[in-house]
RNA sequence: GUGGCUGUAGCUCAAUUGGCAGAGCGCUGGACUGUGGAUCCAGCUGUUGCGGGUUCAAUCCCCGUCAGCCACCCCA
């Protein structure tokens, strides 16, 4: 019989990659409830026409994954949150306390070409703050995102948060001559500036019609890295960066634009600083969102980050957790068919007081038990064998360093309690 | 969606101009019948991604297809 093969751009999570998952989940949780977040999430499946004018157009006619229900409906496996965000804060638009955080971290989908950090099923953190239009709620947002990165210890030699702002560069547009429809084109050719080379860029820039002084000045904008001192916004975010301590991750960056439609002030994005991935982070300001999905202007500011680049750049720079396989903390072993009851008494009692214990479920031989244990990374093994049964003791193996004791069954509990204090895995 | 590279054991990879499909790691057993990681010995593991074609003979050449990766596009 043969396996069916996963479904394209789909990945499998045997317990080790689960691992990783649960634990980036745990430091995303804990960084999100740190500034107060709440968690939420939306369905799964949405309505097409949620994301119809909103994200941007390749996202929606392109990427999203629709598929007709029983009535003929287009139902679409969500692309992204923020439209259901919108939606969700503009039906309880008169319930809810304002500033709203609100956080999430679920599977979302899209139908591209698998490559490195690009799959078609993937998980997103997603964190937003609304109500609020200060660059200081800007601030805050790059503010988790940084305590993110000292959370899974990634310095800010390894990964960059770089910042630049829609209405500084549409004013700067503006300046040399570029604005309306023209504004959008350029912002596509900005983004292309640093994967070309530059006589090659220049020549493109002038097919999409920019004058030769227009290149000019948008060369002059990009390389501009004092430009942001123009924009009042931006010299506030600045600031309050700062006043969150996190400076040493936060740069200005003239050529960060963000592909999606519905940015309108502060946009971000993280990097790793050799740039050899895709972006591991992006997010902005959103100001009328809320109120083109049909509630009331709500601003608000957030990002996302994908599960594929944050793993990809954490193990790159070493930066991956040491994960145990297995939960459980003890090993009882069954030395022979007369002794199985016994270990079963004692790895219940184990249980019992609180302490993860895995029975061996088998006679085998001792040395294969023992092999099983470390293969797992069961750190302590209980051996229960005629003699110690006979004594009414038990002996207590400790695997890493390697000791063992036989002691009272008494002291038994107290003696692993002991051991396992300072464990090295998380 | 377009173009390119790759696909061999559970994993990492070999295999001469087309000529019997191999190694390391891992796994199983033993050296060691009540003690794991080291060492040594032995053993197992294959529809060479899948389907067709050319040939006496295909892992190798050709066509198709699927998947991964790279570029474009876009983005987490």
């Amino acid at each position: 019989m043969k396996i069916t093969s996963s479904v394209k751009g789909t990945r499998d999570y045997y317990p080790a990659e689960m691992g990783l998952r649960n634990w980036l989940y745990g430091k995303i949780r804990s960084v999100s409830r740190k500034f107060g977040y709440q968690e939420f999430d939306g369905p799964f499946l949405e309505n097409l026409e949620l994301y119809a004018a909103k994200s941007g157009e390749e996202l929606v006619k392109k990427q999203a994954f629709v598929f007709p229900d029983k009535s003929g409906d287009p139902i679409t496996l969500r692309p992204e949150l923020t439209p259901s965000l919108a939606r969700m804060v503009a039906q309880r638009i008169h319930q809810l306390s304002f500033p709203v955080r609100w956080w999430s971290f679920g599977p979302f989908w899209r139908y591209e070409t698998p490559q490195k950090g690009r799959t078609r099923e993937f998980f997103q953190w997603n964190i937003d703050l609304l109500g609020m239009e200060n660059p200081q709620a800007d601030a805050e947002l790059a503010a988790v995102a940084c305590e993110f990165f000292r959370d899974v210890a990634l310095t800010a030699r390894e990964v960059k948060l770089q910042v630049n702002n829609r209405r500084l560069m549409d004013s700067a547009l503006e300046a040399i001559g570029i604005r309306g429809e023209a504004v959008g084109g350029t912002f596509r050719l900005i983004d292309k500036k640093e994967k070309m080379k530059q006589p090659e860029w220049e020549a493109h820039a002038r097919e999409t019609g920019l004058t030769v002084d227009q290149v000019k000045g948008l060369m002059k904008i990009l390389n501009d890295l004092e430009l942001w001192k123009q924009s009042r916004e931006l010299v506030e975010f600045f600031d309050a960066v700062q006043a969150f301590g996190v400076s040493e991750y936060v740069e200005y960056n003239p050529a960060v634009i963000r592909g999606l439609d519905y940015y309108t002030g502060t946009v971000f994005e993280g990097r790793d600083a050799d740039g050899e991935f895709r972006a591991l982070l992006g997010g902005g300001r959103y100001d009328n969102l809320v109120a083109d999905v049909g509630g009331g202007k709500i601003p608000g500011v957030g990002f996302a980050m994908g599960d594929v680049v944050i793993g990809l750049i954490l193990k790159k720079n070493g930066k991956e957790p040491m994960l145990r396989i297995a939960p459980a903390d003890v090993l009882v072993t069954t030395f022979s068919a007369q002794e199985a009851t016994a270990s079963m008494e004692i790895s219940q009692s184990l249980r019992a007081a609180g302490i993860a214990a895995e029975w061996y479920p088998a006679p085998d031989r001792l040395p294969k038990q023992l092999k099983y244990a470390d293969a797992l990374g069961i750190r302590l093994a209980v051996i229960l064998g005629p003699d110690e049964i006979r004594q009414g003791k038990a002996t207590l193996k400790d695997l890493i360093r390697r000791e063992q004791a036989t002691i009272e069954r008494a002291d038994l509990l107290k003696e692993i309690s002991k051991r396992l204090v300072g464990s090295p895995c998380e």
